[in-house]
DNA sequence: CACCCGTGGCT
DNA sequence: TAGCCAAGGGT
């Protein structure tokens, strides 16, 4: 399936356009530090550019460094993340801050390992941070770059619904082999899943390996895999859970139950969902049936 | 490994 | 319009 393009070519191509085409983005200018850069990943988990940049612009001016959000309420985080969505991201986040001011000295740890090893950091954003932030050389793999290496070397519309081994070693392989070519790949090809190879409508007439994709020079074929999983909302305890943190981020002052129960007239899920969030460490429960952000720094 | 976890814009 | 989808991680 594959057009037999080389690395050196598509590193080329893809390195040149990116050189053109790139947005300006603050975690991207040479002045961000590892902790702007490790709290852009973090905000940019499953969710897009263009919501994450206010946001970010204000964590970075309230919290400049680690210390600054370690020592601030684990509350007053999922208070700023607003909108994002999976809240608890705000969490991890704050609780990372508080263990690089308790183990890191106060900085971003520069390993992928010592990355991993933090709340809220998985494989992809461990990667990420050393080599964005470090330029450690690294394989980074999100849902843009398996989409771009699964049309470009593969030949498939859509990467399969969870990365296979196989995936992850073509990935590899096409790490340029210099720590500061590996960077600017990595972003490179994020971007240009992001703006050119979308998932929905890719813009081919605009891309700068059209002619070496092998999904492309196959005619762009149907996607043949399993079926991805549909996300459901209407209902689900996610968005009731997202409505009675909304409520209470909206409020300086404890929330009591009353209030919280106009928001479902399904008590055992309003039960549910309250009980969940506690568990969490979304909420902390207070005496006489109220309800707040927490307050304490011991939130998980 | 399958499932859960928010939110809103785009096709 | 109703899905589909987004720089994933944790359990």
């Amino acid at each position: 399936m594959n057009t037999g393009a080389s690395p050196e070519q598509l590193h080329h191509r893809v390195l040149d356009w990116y050189a053109v085409a790139a947005r300006d983005l603050p975690w991207r200018r040479p002045d961000c530090t590892p902790w702007g850069i490790f709290v852009s990943e973090v905000m940019l988990q499953q969710t897009p550019v263009v919501r994450v940049e206010p946001v970010w612009r204000e964590w970075m001016s309230r919290w400049p460094t680690p210390a600054d959000l370690a020592a601030d309420s684990p509350g007053e985080a999922v208070r700023a993340w607003g909108r994002l969505g999976y809240p608890r991201r705000a969490l991890r986040l704050h609780a990372a801050a508080v263990a690089m001011t308790d183990r890191h000295a106060g900085t971003v740890p520069a390993t992928e390992a010592e990355l991993l090893a933090l709340p809220g950091v998985g494989t992809y954003t461990a990667a990420a941070v050393a080599t964005f932030a470090f330029g450690e050389r690294t394989t980074v793999v999100d849902t843009n770059v398996r989409r771009v290496l699964a049309r470009v070397v593969t030949g498939q519309e859509y990467a399969a619904p969870s990365p296979t081994r196989a995936e992850l070693t073509v990935a590899a392989d096409l790490v340029p082999a210099d720590a500061a070519t590996a960077r600017t790949w990595s972003v490179a090809l994020m971007e240009l899943g992001a703006l050119v190879c979308s998932a929905r409508s890719p813009r081919c007439s605009a891309c700068p390996v059209a002619d070496l994709c092998a999904w492309q020079v196959a005619g762009r074929p149907a996607y043949r895999g399993p079926a991805r999983k549909g996300q459901a909302w209407e209902g689900t305890d996610r968005q009731l859970r997202g409505a009675l943190l909304a409520a209470l981020r909206a409020s300086h002052t404890p929330v009591p139950r009353s209030a919280l129960e106009s928001l479902s007239d399904n008590e055992i899920q309003r039960e549910r969902c309250l009980d969940s969030l506690v568990a969490d460490g979304l909420v902390e429960p207070l005496a006489g049936g109220r309800y707040r952000l927490p307050a304490s720094r011991e939130a998980s």
